[in-house]
DNA sequence: TATGAACCCTATAGTGGCTTTAGGGTCAAG
DNA sequence: CTTGACCCTAAAGCCACTATAGGGTTCATA
């Protein structure tokens, strides 16, 4: 059960732009060809793709996910390095939060400086931005 | 008082590079020179990059960024923009924190999949990220 | 048989916000 | 007079796509 790209984007949801990159960066083997030269996929391409858009949706880099789909390719090695990569993606996606919340707070304090409508030269969330005694700043 | 553009990436925290990045984007207007054609930048300079800088450390585009300055430039110009700038900016802040709430999670699930090193054949983690049936999906 | 719409192809450029590289010039100290 | 720290420009590279230009294929309908 052969098919066309169009299919596999709209079974997997990827677009077919996407579909076509990821061939060229080598994370999807180059399917056969119609004799009309479209490209022609099976079951284990959408498995992969699959795959591959699940570690996206996990905000992996493609060059973690390059690391994930070579254990997949040879089942017989030690997926220890899967728990460290993972690990270290936990952590990297903690700290993204921990920043986040530190922003959400400075611009909420920000955001009070200028309650009402004024000129610029009056506004409180611009005298606070320039100000560079400001603890704004990391 | 005149500073090279060294100092004054010392001053600010910016890099020479991004500095001069900026000053092609006209965000930064462009300094007088010296005889050997070095930029010299004044206490206004300063005060500019670092309301920038400000911006920056709070995750807005360089779009975002340049309509501030418009404001920042215009002194008499009603300030409500730059009021509903920051209120979209808060949202978008809170759209990501609740985003990398979810994504924690999902990686929490995954990570308990494969406590132990195996063959990457079983490997808990691998199978979760492979399985289309998998709900780790958006 | 002609034609039109829906799909497919390649190659290339553009996005944002820098960073890096290549290949130089300037300037003060030793 | 040379060394080393600094400065200059222009262009390419980074990531993960997305968009654009300019075509070819396939299939149903007129």
């Amino acid at each position: 059960m052969l098919i066309k790209i169009g299919e596999l984007a709209k079974r997997t949801g990827a677009t077919v732009e996407t579909i076509r990159y990821y061939e060229k960066e080598k994370l999807l083997p180059e399917p056969t060809r119609s004799q009309g030269n479209y490209r022609l996929y099976r079951e284990d391409h959408i498995e992969r793709l699959q795959f591959i858009l699940h570690c996206r949706t996990l905000d992996m880099t493609l060059e973690e996910v390059r690391v994930l789909l070579q254990y997949w390719d040879t089942p017989d090695k030690n997926c220890g390095e899967v728990n460290i990569l993972l690990d270290e993606h936990i952590d990297a996606v903690e700290t993204r939060m921990k920043e986040l919340v530190q922003l959400k707070q400075h611009l909420l304090d920000l955001r009070q400086k200028c309650a009402k409508e004024a000129p610029a030269e009056s506004c409180g969330i611009l005298h606070a931005l320039a100000d560079n005694s400001c603890h704004l700043s990391y």
